[in-house]
DNA sequence: CTGAAAGCGCTTACAG
DNA sequence: CTGAAAGCGCTTACAG
């Protein structure tokens, strides 16, 4: 139905040079004299010339595109760390396609091994530590297969090169700011279990909590980073005979989730409990009452994620290359939380 | 620095047989005898062949994969317009990559046409409609350039296939509801005006409103979606001399900016003022009060775009392909509105 | 059903 | 600085 597909070879004929030095021409300018630089040029714009990057693959053996595994697209954490990754993959040069893992479609090795070849991608970032274990562990070929790199969350301890937000500090920030507020009976809604984030905050909180000999064990519930989640664990709350004065929820998104069900119960945040998250999504500071929470930089953590990536695509990965690398976190105190009366 | 890679050759020469029927047995099993598929995939695995998509893509001439252009990944709206995406495109046997249009590295049509090329993508689904003009006018070549598809927004109107939400009907479910209040003062904050998004909403808004004859004109004011504006909005609110007793806020997210602000300026939702949304994100039922607002078929909006984009790629489009697809849209009462006093 | 061979569109030593 | 030629790893008519 199309014409013809324009190839370098028209450009060649068109400019009266060698394909060769069409390919130099466009690649790299400075290898041709200016005159043929120029012609060269002219005859890709006239000829309405493009690239064919599949044949540029085939025979560089590299794509030039770096793919991110993101574990829930909905889940607005994940924006700005995307944002970290794309300035730092441009400034490297390299295209970056996110997949969604968490699509139902994804849900198996066998879908999300066909991403993780060479063909398609230099090297990928994962930003899910939830993966199914077959895909790193046989699908993944050492040395053929791309380069891989955690982000955020990390599955196979030291496998892999990984950046991380310090989880434990920030629950432990958590807690001691309630702690210092005077609370003594302290809630934890933890992430999905199985998830590494919600154990290591999990870790972090109790230790805390044992420093001070606060008044354990405290109320605690499972959610699974969702909101609904969050909700749930409101109503389990109400349920309480002796109800915690403050929770420390593992996600902003539990928090919020938590927090509305039980304003609309009418429970008051933070008059009768006061409630911090984990994350700072933008929503944080807008909700009402504004969350205190757990900020990470996740920008930070993005372009992070690509240098170490850079280091393992180009062969020049440090001895301890696999060692984490591990980000602060700071505390945010807004309207959600409140001394004990 | 790593082994060889492994090619359909070395299968080939495994299993005793020629490249061409490795390939067979490979792609189409049902062309080959049992006794040689048998023979072939024994010998794929235990070489660990994995195949090489840019060799494939070169020979086919087509990637197995279409990319969608995300305008803004932070924007909670999308995630489930890809959901619907990804399944599609699963149904078709499509991989999906997603290219966020929104970050200042792809700010420009240099940046995106290297994404817009047969060798990345079979067929290109567009969810922003404020690309560079340039891209599609001059670097689109048909033809020659994958399929396109808009969903939710357009530009070139009618010029490529297009789903799209029933943008008018939508805001006037959200005016006519405020009328039925008993709103007679009703102001208008919407998206920026550069954006088709934003002219429908707002012709949808001022015609209901004519049609009603209500007390016009009302307050209007822009923003551009984000929760920023929506604050920015309630600044400029709080400052009228008479204020608008029912604002409708052209999305959510300007919804949620908006009624925080004046809910921390001690302005009373809805008591003091109703506020209706557009799109119903996750939030809006979570958020106090829970947000009146217009809902989106969003799965069904990301499906639909699938399918519109497999006729292009097949050349099976209708011959009014181009005619825009448009989805229906619901009201969602919920409790940030209220008749008025 | 299977094999030999051509070719997809590039890039890059190798000569000149 | 430029050209002729090989080759990246597949798939697919074309014979048999």
């Amino acid at each position: 139905m199309s014409r013809k597909t324009i190839t370098i070879k028209d450009v060649a004929r068109f400019a009266g040079v060698s394909t060769a030095t069409v390919s130099r021409a466009l690649s790299r300018p400075s290898s041709v004299t200016p005159a043929t630089r120029k012609s060269v040029l002219e005859a890709a714009q006239s000829t309405g010339y493009q690239m064919n990057q599949a044949a540029r693959n085939l025979r560089k053996q590299q794509s030039g595109a770096i793919v991110v595994f993101v574990p829930d697209l909905s889940n607005p954490f994940f924006s700005h760390i995307l944002s970290g990754i794309e300035a730092a993959a441009a400034r490297n040069d390299k295209s970056v396609f996110l997949v969604n893992t968490y699509s139902p479609q994804n849900d198996n090795a066998d879908a999300l091994a066909r991403y993780l070849s060479s063909s398609w991608a230099d090297g990928v970032i994962i930003l899910d530590g939830s993966l199914p274990k077959d895909l790193l562990q046989n699908r993944y070929v050492p040395g053929v297969s791309p380069p891989v790199v955690f982000g955020c969350e990390w599955s196979p301890p030291d496998k892999f090169p990984s950046v991380r937000t310090d989880n434990r500090r920030g629950a432990k920030l958590a807690i001691d700011h309630l702690i210092g507020l005077g609370h003594k009976n302290i809630g934890h809604v933890t992430g999905p279990l199985w998830n590494v984030l919600s154990t290591e905050r999990l870790a972090g909180a109790n230790a805390a909590l044992a420093a001070h000999a606060a008044g354990l064990p405290a109320w605690q519930c499972e959610g699974d980073f969702s909101m609904a989640s969050g909700t749930q664990a409101a109503t389990q709350y109400l349920t309480l005979d002796t109800r915690p004065t403050a929770v420390f929820c593992a996600s902003d998104t539990m928090a919020i989730g938590f927090m509305s069900e039980l304003i609309k119960n009418g429970v008051s945040v933070p008059d009768d409990v006061s409630v911090v998250g984990f994350d700072d999504i933008d929503i944080a500071e807008r909700f009402i009452p504004a969350l205190t929470t757990i900020h990470q930089h996740r920008e930070h953590l993005g372009e992070s994620a690509v240098n170490l990536l850079m280091n393992a695509i180009n062969g020049n990965a440090a001895d301890d290359a696999n060692a984490p690398l591990v980000l602060p976190v700071e505390l945010i105190i807004r309207d959600s939380t409140k001394a004990i009366s």
